[in-house]
DNA sequence: TTGGTAATGTTATATGATTACACAATTGCG
DNA sequence: CGCAATTGTGTAATCATATAACATTACCAA
């Protein structure tokens, strides 16, 4: 390997055509979208199948620019500087207005590494999906 | 039947025919089975649609015996004893062999609830699915 | 009996994701 | 450069998951 920064540091110059439209729509969206309605917005720009969708999706995952969220099968933008260096992430999705957050915290990881490990389970990846009220919405 | 008691306690004995035939088949399975598998399995004792199997799906969630794991979009018996009295559940899904193992801690639950406290959202409920191999297949 | 509620049956449709195949663009190397 | 390997793209068809809409039936209670 070169030293030119193509490990797990992508910048969107980086992209392809279509991995950035479908990151833009991700981007300026203020809330996670399912792969169609990224596929509706960009029929204007070209698109027409949803493989197109999936297969930038795919890439966009791989790099750690977006996630994907289990509960919703939607996707989001990453919007936790350094996400990357953080094993477990979990997620809180406000059941009213639709706002997903990031959280990260080591304790969380080391916790669920060890439950699982109580039983002999090797983790590997952990979703951690949290449904409630967002504090906007939870003061109504 | 005189003595009917549907409190928050369901028996088999309780469900309805549809019910307890889903309910059948998840608890014979070994582990996760997908709504449209088991309406394939049902077809011969009289099922012919979807609807069949997800209102009953929707009960039996509700009742607490059945659970949804969001990153298989398919349904498991429960199999923890008491799993009602604890909020928080974790479960592990082996890559491998498919088992699913629930896993509960009260820990787990405070530390969830006081991650999202943290940022002012009100924890409803928690979805946490854990990835890797089971303590068999990490052996091999 | 009569009316309300819960459960069921059936058809059609909406939504989410993949398979299969053909072709073009890019990269890496002799 | 010439060529092959890899990666990205386009398109159609299909599979998989879930719900909407509406009619009917079973059951229980006033
Ligand atoms: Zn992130
Ligand atoms: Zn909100
Ligand atoms: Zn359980
Ligand atoms: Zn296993």
């Amino acid at each position: 390997m070169s030293d030119h920064h193509h490990d797990h540091h992508h910048d969107t110059a980086a992209l392809t055509k279509n991995q950035s439209l479908v990151m833009g729509q991700l981007s300026s969206a203020n809330g996670p979208l399912s792969a169609y309605t990224i596929l509706d917005r960009l029929r204007e720009h070209g698109f027409r199948a949803p493989l197109q969708v999936y297969r930038a999706l795919d890439k966009l995952v791989e790099f750690g620019m977006v996630h994907r969220l289990e509960s919703l099968n939607a996707f989001v933008a990453c919007r936790q500087p350094g996400c990357d260096t953080h094993e477990t992430i979990a997620f809180t999705i406000c059941e009213t207005c639709g706002q997903v957050a990031e959280l990260s915290d080591p304790e969380l990881a080391d916790h669920l590494k060890a439950l699982a490990a109580a039983t002999g389970f090797v983790l590997k990846k952990s979703t951690v999906e949290l449904r409630g009220l967002c504090r906007a919405c939870g003061r109504a």
